[in-house]
DNA sequence: TTGACAATAGACCGACCGGTCTATAGACTC
DNA sequence: GAGTCTATAGACCGGTCGGTCTATTGTCAA
């Protein structure tokens, strides 16, 4: 899988800036990093960001955060739609997971839970951004649980706790330095998952 | 339960700063809070935060977590030891959990989530308190599942999902701005959690 | 060639950041 | 009362913050 962060250097400048901005959120949050910095990331002036997000630091957040759910989602439904077993594309999901954070050094973990951490409800466009992110998530783990024969209700409880586990997991994870929370974590929730599905719907 | 992180004015200088910054990491975040603000509302001059912590911001961010896992690990086993059913004590947990946020109106929620992923690796001091807290929350848990008949690998692993759970239902409710993910996860949780006891050891 | 417009480029700005410094006030010892 | 040490108080500082502003360049149409 392509680490979508980082594009090429070929990508576009706006695209270039909301890789720095996605790669900033994972691994030092919003407010840890500044204007600068994102600029030398993607190679820009300053005047470009602004060109391309008149709104600034923030609506280049919020750009971003659109995207990279949009890649979650994407991801997510294609693996369900290749594995017929819920459980085993959620432990895919959760195997890259775990790859993409060791392979970075327990660095970088989920952009969007350290902006959902950093706002406030002031931050009205960002915190929109982020809700709407979990929720279509959310939905779109529901539609895997239920179309696997989990009545609806708790499809939905389910997708919360998927997703708080996931990002618990990198939580822990991250600042233990180590995959082992993250593993734990998914390894438990997956098994407990599995005895919940109806038998022979495959 | 009083609010810990907000102590009665009559409270030493120290403990306030303390308060302040911990009101501040589950709020905004420790890049969130200025200097000046974190005075203001310990109602100190600027002087005085230098002399009871000479690392700054900082070293008041490493004794606040400090003192919060203090704060979590005691209410925890308080829990244990009054209910002998860890399933009945982490209700409580999670349901307390809940009414503190919220109470907030869905503004306050953990404050070693959100240092944790605001820090980097070179912030040693900060990352060492944040994975020491979580590996003694861990181990609280941990502990009381062994001591209710869990098998000491399971149990480890367990606890790494509550944790999770606690936290990733705390994200997604905060953005949400409604207790119900946090609600969905902590049920979810715990009915799979209750069927993994050995009964009539209580 | 020229005009129009999007994109790039970076100098510049006021505000605020975290942190240092000196001065003072209070409490306790001798 | 003098001496000492902790605690309080806030002026002050250099650096960086996010953001604005004025060019300049590139591109395509006419």
């Amino acid at each position: 899988m392509r680490d979508e962060s980082l594009p090429a250097p070929t990508a576009g400048t706006r695209e270039r800036l909301i890789g720095a901005m996605l790669e900033a959120l994972g691994t030092r949050g919003f407010h840890g990093v500044g204007i600068s910095e994102l600029l030398s990331r993607a190679q820009a002036p300053k005047g470009v960001l602004y060109h391309h997000f008149p709104g600034g630091k923030a609506e280049l957040a919020v750009v971003a955060i659109d995207t990279v759910v949009g890649h979650i989602t994407l991801t997510l439904e294609n693996l369900f739609s290749r594995h017929g077993d819920p459980v085993q594309a959620l432990t895919l999901w959760m195997q890259d997971a775990q790859t993409t954070l060791v392979g970075s050094g327990c660095q970088r973990g989920c952009p969007l839970a350290t902006i959902a951490l950093e706002s406030t409800a002031e931050d009205t466009a960002i915190r929109e951004a982020v809700a709407r992110g979990f929720a279509a998530i959310r939905g779109t783990l529901t539609g895997a649980l239920v179309a696997s024969g989990i009545d609806a209700p708790l499809a939905g409880r389910l997708a919360s706790l998927i997703v708080s586990a996931y990002e618990g997991g990198l939580i822990q994870a991250r600042v233990a330095g180590s995959g082992g929370p993250l593993q734990d974590t998914a390894t438990t929730l997956l098994d407990t998952l599995q005895a919940l599905i109806p038998p022979g719907r495959s």
